[in-house]
DNA sequence: ACAAAAGTGTTAAGAATACACCCATGT
DNA sequence: ACATGGGTGTATTCTTAACACTTTTGT
């Protein structure tokens, strides 16, 4: 408890921080945007991009500004933002104690680019990550986990693939979430059941074997699903 | 951005708050705990019992003093306890934007105490609430639906019953919480095959009809369903 | 004996799972 | 002509949904 020297009550908020945890699929693998710290503490380790919020900025504000600062990715570039959880953390300045909210973003196309601010951001498989800055592999772990339950009452994959894409492209979205195997029968039957994609009249080709279908998702937004997945 | 004057950046967090949405059952309905607001803004209003976290106290910290001063309930006669959401929200104090960590807290038993710090602490049936202050219409709904579907997939209700009840006193629970009735015969088998609760010798009178047994449920905590409710 | 809630089973429809071959293409 | 991934259907099992009567008790 802190007083002033008139003896009324002066409060002092806890340092605030977000952290974001930038998901994308990269040779059918989950990946996620990972920067190096600059800093102390954990200096040269490797830790989610984020950083502090500040009076007056509100947390996706503040989100905004530490991707932008640190990964050169835009926040408009994100095509499915969730806020995941809220952590009481270990405080990463001297001040002790701090607070960290979290998002996980969905992302197709945005690439991280190198420049003055931005620390040397990557992505990596989600999979095999080495110890992170903080308590960031369990922060990723848990994203990941929201991720795998939301693919299955959701079209959230639509935020991870492009605008068209194969059948195949998709179950490989879903296995690669999932971590493990599915039906081909099984998942186009009941996908095409679900009315979410519709298929266009173009085909991708590639190899030499049969082309395949090109289908899109009807809309660009969350929809939930009729009858749940997986 | 702020500067001190030496010109080095001065990081001034937001205002970080705590609100709990308390549920219990009453007369088979959810219930919220509410308090009377004291003080501007919203002086009169009722809202939910919530406060400020100060640095150095995490946000179940700051809950706990909250809940304690303004209803007399201790944080741990409350069952379950999750983190459902922090919002950025219109402050309740002059220095405009602020953040507030919210929780949600199952009980059966515990009860709100008249003091000279409470608020005037009530539980309110969550289907008929007048408009409160701030957001905490919103947060309450929020709430809400986390619950209908926490307790579709989880064993949850046991933290909103006692610890025997019968058959009905459960049926009814999911019942208040879904917002709608279920078959009986359906409820009864699909319950009684997922594992969760174990019959007792004792049996519940009351009325003039046939007695029923009572159950009780094998964990008091957080158990997946293997196969998902309703 | 009556009123009130407890308790109990079957059938039909729908969903999930397991599984193997032909098709269209490039080289 | 062959290698490669694209595309398709059926049978079985499991799950859900709909539905009505008998039992036990207190008064």
């Amino acid at each position: 408890m802190l007083y002033n020297n008139l003896m009324t009550f002066v409060y002092v908020p806890p340092t605030l921080t977000v952290d974001g945890v930038i998901l994308k699929l990269i040779d059918d693998q989950l990946q996620v945007l990972l920067v190096q710290r600059a800093d102390e503490p954990f200096k040269g380790k490797w830790a989610l991009p984020g950083g502090y919020n500040a009076q007056g900025s509100t947390t996706t504000e503040a989100l905004d500004r530490a991707l932008a600062t640190k990964t050169g990715i835009d926040l408009k570039k994100i095509d499915l933002l969730e806020q995941l959880y809220t952590f009481d953390t270990v405080a990463r300045d001297p001040r002790g104690h701090a607070v960290s909210v979290t998002y996980m973003g969905l992302v197709t196309k945005a690439a991280p680019k190198v420049s003055k601010t931005t620390q040397n951001p990557q992505f990596f498989p989600v999979d095999q990550l080495l110890a992170l800055a903080y308590d960031h592999n369990h922060i990723i772990e848990y994203a990941h986990e929201r991720l795998q339950s939301k693919i299955t009452y959701t079209n959230a994959v639509y935020a991870l693939l492009p605008t068209k894409f194969t059948l195949t492209h998709l179950q490989k979205a879903y296995e690669a979430i999932l971590g493990h195997e599915l039906d081909k029968r099984n998942f186009r039957k009941k996908f095409q059941e679900l009315d979410l994609i519709t298929a266009t009249n173009e085909q991708f080709r590639e190899g030499a074997h049969r082309p395949a279908k090109l289908y899109k998702f009807n809309k660009q937004s969350l929809e939930f699903l009729s009858r749940s997945f997986d």
